[in-house]
DNA sequence: TAAAAATACCTAATTTACTTAGGCATTATT
DNA sequence: AATAATGCCTAAGTAAATTAGGTATTTTTA
């Protein structure tokens, strides 16, 4: 999902935080969050949103809803209890492995 | 390489750092430097860490030397002068990337 | 007004990085 | 004597991303 592929596996974490954080979004508008809200340090693609969107929806963690605005149309998604559950789980273990990454980045041997 | 699978795609980048940190390191004393390090939160399996180090090797990032320790092998790694360029960059990528992460997993949309 | 860009959805094939599941050999511990 | 720890390793399978498209509508630009 990264323009330099540095950050992987947190996509779907990412992806129901930011549902959770702003209630309803679609597909589209995740992407264009993600480049904003980075300052377009990083790039959601398409192609890795829309197949995870789809497996969250298949494990009930999201449920959507059509709408159709200037003669176009956007799937909004919303978390489900279980997906907001799993949400807040997740970006627990996310913000604890972050912790644990950078424990590990400055590590020194004791006698190095 | 996480017990929990949570960040992906940054262990060379780890390596490389903890062989800078440390000067020289072997296979084994990495995983158990990552244990340690992230006090038991992450595990580094072997399986993983090794065809990381051949593929660094084979990169020109590190080079080894092997020493006879107590009737047993090790294989210490440290890093070429590419290695060292590598590991200044990569961290470097991996802390923004961090940070990218966290502005992104606290973004609000405007009408929100 | 025609072409290009933006909005909005999507999939298939490939690649990459990791996990699972082992193997081998020596030394230290129980 | 058996098990755990130290130390190296590989092969097969899997999961998650990338690459490379496709379709359709609306908005902007030249």
């Amino acid at each position: 999902m990264d323009k330099d592929k540095i950050i992987k596996g947190s996509l779907a974490t990412i992806v129901l935080q930011l549902i959770q954080n702003n209630g309803r979004m679609y597909g589209y508008e995740i992407t264009k969050a993600v480049q904003e809200a980075s300052k377009g340090k990083m790039k959601l693609s398409e192609a890795a949103l829309y197949p995870t969107l789809h497996k969250l929806e298949a494990e009930g963690c999201i449920e959507t809803e059509i709408a159709i605005v200037q003669g176009r149309t956007r799937r909004y998604y919303k978390l489900t209890q279980k997906g907001n559950q799993e949400s807040i789980e997740q970006y627990n273990k996310l913000k604890e492995a972050i912790q644990s990454l950078q424990l590990v980045l400055s590590f020194k041997l004791n006698h190095a």
